[in-house]
DNA sequence: ATACTCTAACTAGTATACAAGGATACTTAG
DNA sequence: CTAAGTATCCTTGTATACTAGTTAGAGTAT
């Protein structure tokens, strides 16, 4: 990791963005694990960078809910929180349900094409069994219908209140998801934004979201300590 | 606002928060004109602070997107982007819409009454012409709706896409806006909350919305300097 | 006069030094 | 033995020193 690091100092302004994304991948991929305590000092030694940078992403991380810092005491990988994560499900629900309709007017005939392509390379990765690569895929065929509508910062807006319910995700990301259903909704939503059927494109799209129906308390029992106890 | 800061020299943690409310501020009352550079330099003489927390409270503003920083050249207060600011309207309209349909099931007796109250003393300035008050009173009206339902996050992410918006709003808070039209708005809206009708309180509170048509063109042209040109 | 080059004075990025509050373990008084 | 107090070592917050790009302007050559 250092080596990388090295090879940052060229460039003046990316360490902290470095220490930011790393630190961001590393808590949504639960390898810096909720509850953790974790102290300037050791990310000093971990990345070999001095405080200043550190604090910045870490001044960015606390502003995002991820991780928690108490003056004088230390930080702490903030933990989930169901609460937050019903509401960045809602939050999704609502906007993408909104963004569908005028998809079905905006998009014009190459972008839907480039929706089928995705679909189709989906298909692919559910028979190679390559369900990482298809997780991105998922979400790249969301991005794709936002952007396209001109609502990156929309997009952005869910992506930063999504910290703790992707981290749900993740915990049940090995479970068996029903891909065959998802990828089905995804075709039936591709098509409706085609055929311009903007309720059916936003019913298609609820069922589909509402699809990720998630064992809370499954979960919670099972990495009792990742979750907040309120 | 020296001697503000000598004050919060005592409890150490503070004076970040202090810089970031008061840039924040200032950026969104508009006395830090859009397009004006601002050095950091210049806010440590300012301010009366060392640079470090004064850094750490730019990283924020521009996370929010307040400010952009370019490498060893300096920081700029963002200009108003028309595009934000139309897909920050977009947001609040759609989770509005969405929560105020929960607001039907989820207010109970005490919170309508605190919604009533708030109109109550909006018609109060309104007949003192205090439009500052008023302003804020509209803020509050809203929030309360969002948190009486649990989504005070949402709220929050409203807020921080506001940005532009509100600066725009700031912009024409002198023009007459037409507050008998606004006020009974609110008053429909809670209405048909305590009737638990959500179609007729979506309706309502989408025409609301929808009433604050801004001449863009007009600003844009008065105040063209503010603007991002693209 | 104009165009070019080099320097000096900026800027923000990074590293380090110092300050102050919190936690813990050890000492000492009861 | 217990409990209070204190010393020490943590933590993060703040200030400052140092580094490296950027820019604007003075001065020179054409």
């Amino acid at each position: 990791m250092s080596i990388q690091i090295d090879a940052l100092r060229d460039k003046r302004g990316l360490i902290r963005d470095f220490v930011y994304d790393t630190l961001k991948k590393n808590i949504m991929e639960l390898r810096l694990e909720p509850g953790r305590s974790i102290s300037e000092k050791e990310l000093v030694e971990m990345l070999q960078v001095s405080r200043t940078p550190i604090r910045e992403a870490l001044v960015k991380l606390s502003q995002e809910e991820l991780i928690e810092t108490t003056p004088q005491k230390g930080s702490v990988i903030s933990l989930i929180d169901l609460q937050h994560a019903e509401e960045s499900r809602f939050l999704r629900k609502t906007l993408e349900s909104a963004v569908v309709r005028e998809a079905c007017e905006l998009l014009g005939k190459e972008q839907v094409l480039h929706l089928q392509n995705l679909v189709s390379l989906q298909e692919l990765c559910v028979s190679e069994q390559n369900y990482g690569r298809l997780f991105e895929l998922d979400e790249e065929f969301h991005k794709s219908i936002m952007i396209g509508c001109g609502r990156a910062r929309t997009w952005g807006l869910i992506q930063q209140m999504a910290t703790h319910d992707n981290r749900i995700r993740f915990l049940r990301l090995a479970s068996d998801s029903n891909w065959q259903i998802i990828l089905a909704q995804h075709r039936g939503i591709v098509s409706a934004i085609k055929e311009k059927d903007p309720d059916q494109a936003e019913k298609m799209l609820r069922d589909h979201l509402e699809l990720v129906v998630i064992e809370k308390e499954n979960l919670k029992q099972k990495y009792a300590k990742f979750f907040k106890s309120i």
